[in-house]
DNA sequence: ACAAAAGTGTTAGGCCTACACCCATGA
DNA sequence: TCATGGGTGTAGGCCTAACACTTTTGT
């Protein structure tokens, strides 16, 4: 029998914290996954997560298994729902602090567990292990609501990008389209871009302007109250 | 000693659901407190809350405190925010998934408890136990960002009502002031409002016009896809 | 009589949207 | 040479913001 040491008066759920790792590719969104090898759930794929240690905070536990999986460090990472459904985990009571993270493809090298994990575009993201679906869905709503208020996007972008990449991001987060004028002038009119190295003297017309986000600025404006809108 | 029944191989946290229970009174946004009884913070105010039991998902928690504390059945509550910090509880480790409740003030009975509740204007908002301090700073923004995406404000306000009645709430919730005739033209071409009884022939002039929130109207626009902007 | 609340309309400016052509390059 | 991607400007409509006076009633 193993040792069971911590007693409590009253049953105490677990409390996990997973972690929805969003990656962009310069043309759609995808999602970084690995592929359970114990059970439940044995061979499907799940987000990384993980228990929280007594001593740490649920941010602090997704911070952990976020890099656990990806090797970063200072990716932007947040709680979005607490999903507590009484028979979420077939094992014992389990409730998850649910998070995600917006990582740069080009710095994630993978982590520890390489073998196992996989960027999946939305499109052929499978079925997941518990709840996941029900997590990945919600994620993905709150990452539209979130690019309302926050320029988010540029935690997905490398730090210098094109307008095309920008505006790319924008019509695969929200799942719209934009006029590529209209979207230019509205970005440029927010002042919160600034041109990255003045263009090569050799530039020929076909390579795009490159630009970089401006956080000074945006802190700026933000101090003002301002929104984004689109 | 006490018995120790639940027994596990890892420590376990306790999970609370607390509830940020807001309401108005045509003029300020109230906040309704409870006095604790017990040790810690013995005598200071908190929000209703409690332990999660086990059979039972945190929204369902949440939802039987408010019902203890206000006798309300049905009032739209809604999780925004998990606390975990490891010494939030000084008895043990307990991490608390925060909601937040509107109700309109009118069918507030006063609950079991009612002798140790009250309603406090936002200003009057003594220093509370635990961390709910910060948690009632994270609720106050949460229902400032909520209402640019949904119409909660008539959740707080009685069923009929008047248009000065419904922008004083918006003033107080967003903590800004508008133009009135701008705001009538506004609210009455969103088209979510229908005028209630036809004003009494003897109405006077001074006598306002009542409104009421219109639910189906609402939900066909936004099935179109829109949002309230302020 | 005076203060407080409700009703009502116009104008100017800014923002959003829709829309088309040219150039350079790589295939 | 053709397809692709980047760069650029304008006109119309809509929404927003600013703004004042009248009426009624309660005190």
């Amino acid at each position: 029998m193993s040792e069971n040491r911590y007693c409590y008066k009253y049953p105490h759920p677990s409390v996990t914290a997973d972690c929805v790792i969003f990656g962009f590719d310069g043309v759609s969104i995808k999602v970084l996954l690995i592929q359970r090898g114990i059970e439940p759930f044995k061979g499907m794929w799940a987000f990384p997560g993980g228990f929280m240690q007594i001593d740490e905070t649920v941010e602090e536990c997704a911070r952990r298994e976020l890099e656990e999986e990806t090797g970063l460090k200072n990716a932007s990472v947040e709680q979005f729902y607490t999903f507590s459904d009484v028979n979420r985990d077939p094992r014992e009571r389990v409730i998850t602090v649910a998070h995600y993270a917006l990582v740069r493809l080009s710095e994630v090298k993978g982590g520890d567990d390489a073998a196992s994990a996989q960027w999946f575009a939305e499109s052929e993201i499978p079925s997941l292990a518990f709840d996941h679906d029900r997590i990945l869905r919600m994620a993905r709503n709150c990452l539209k609501e979130r690019i309302c208020f926050e320029p988010i996007g540029f935690e997905l972008l490398p730090e210098v990008f094109t307008m095309s990449e920008l505006q790319n991001l924008y019509e695969a987060i929200l799942e719209v389209k934009f006029d590529r004028r209209n979207f230019y002038n509205k970005m440029l009119k927010l002042g919160i871009l600034t041109e990255a190295e003045p263009r090569a003297e050799q530039a020929s017309r076909r390579t795009p302007t490159k630009y970089r986000f401006n956080a000074a600025k945006y802190a700026e404006l933000k101090q003002k109250g301002f929104r984004l809108e689109f």
